[in-house]
DNA sequence: ATCCAGGATCTCC
DNA sequence: GGAGATCATGGA
């Protein structure tokens, strides 16, 4: 099989897939990884420091998606010059870069992770790209597209699991159907005009608003707030005082300024693995 | 078994 | 505008 290189620094492809950004991988033997973005799926490994597509596939594409020109040594510099505590995260996963995935993806991804834990959401999507996506290789399934998601009702998203959020998804879709949530004008917006747009969606708070900023507009100076990197932050940086989500956002703005999102990923995968501010 | 999850909403004051 | 209950489900 066609084997092509890739040498991209400060680049793990497990940390990055497996670090809570992405639903849509799976491990396969030899530490390789299939990836699904739209229609698109394309299997990798990774030999030392170079990533290896096998197969060929749109390197291009990909390259964008795994946020292949951005310098992250020098964002981890700034990061982590003068805080030994995100210099620990860092250190624990320095190879997380953030992906570049889809609105629409990211929009129900996220919708469907409140109040749910990372394992189940991953079953959940892969049930509603089994039922309404189209097969692409093998036992993997596009992402359904809003079209495709047009007809389907409440009660038929609770047949598949998805429980109180099934009335969100009809919402989503229907609003996305009725326009203004193009890729293309969305992107124009200001983060603040384009977090009220996402926030008019019934389901759809700050964090997962937050969540779709950081991972699909690349709006890299939010800091997506949820209970790990609540329990995280006071741990770490307050001696264990909880502050509320809006102190908490105020402090990390004024500690990570336009790396928030970055400094988010890293301590939220280190807090998490390492169960930090648990029991 | 029973707890809890990458929260949002509704209701109450 | 903030605190508290409620929401479905299944992985751990």
């Amino acid at each position: 099989m066609e084997k092509v290189f890739w040498d991209c620094p400060d680049f793990s492809l497990s940390q990055t897939l497996e670090c809570g950004q992405c639903f849509r991988y799976q491990k396969e033997e030899d530490d390789c990884y299939t990836v699904i973005c739209g229609q698109r799926v394309v299997t990798l490994g990774q030999e030392g420091g170079s990533i290896v597509f096998y197969g060929g596939g749109d390197i291009p594409f990909w390259k964008g998606y795994f946020d292949g020109d951005r310098s992250y040594g020098e964002i981890k510099q700034r990061l982590c010059n003068d805080d030994p505590i995100m210099a620990e995260a860092v250190s624990f996963a320095p190879g997380i870069r953030i992906l570049r995935q889809e609105f629409f993806e990211m929009l129900i991804s996220f919708i469907l992770s409140q109040n749910n834990h990372i394992p189940r959401i991953r079953g959940l999507i892969q049930r509603l790209c089994r039922e309404y996506g189209m097969p692409v290789k093998g036992d993997f399934y596009s992402f359904p597209t809003p079209i495709q998601l047009s007809h389907v009702s409440e009660e038929a998203y609770r047949s598949i699991g998805c429980g109180f959020r099934s009335r969100y998804m009809v919402d989503a879709v229907d609003k996305v159907l009725a326009g203004g949530f193009s890729t293309e004008e969305l992107e124009k917006l200001s983060t603040d005009a384009l977090r009220q747009r996402l926030m008019s969606i019934c389901g759809v708070g700050q964090k997962v608003a937050d969540c779709i900023l950081l991972f699909s507009f690349g709006r890299y100076e939010v800091f997506p707030t949820d209970v790990w990197i609540n329990r995280v932050f006071s741990h770490v940086y307050c001696a264990g005082e909880k502050l509320s989500p809006k102190e908490l956002q105020k402090s990390a703005a004024e500690r990570f300024g336009e790396d928030a999102g970055f400094a988010q990923q890293y301590l939220f995968h280190y807090g998490r693995k390492m169960k930090i501010g648990k029991e």
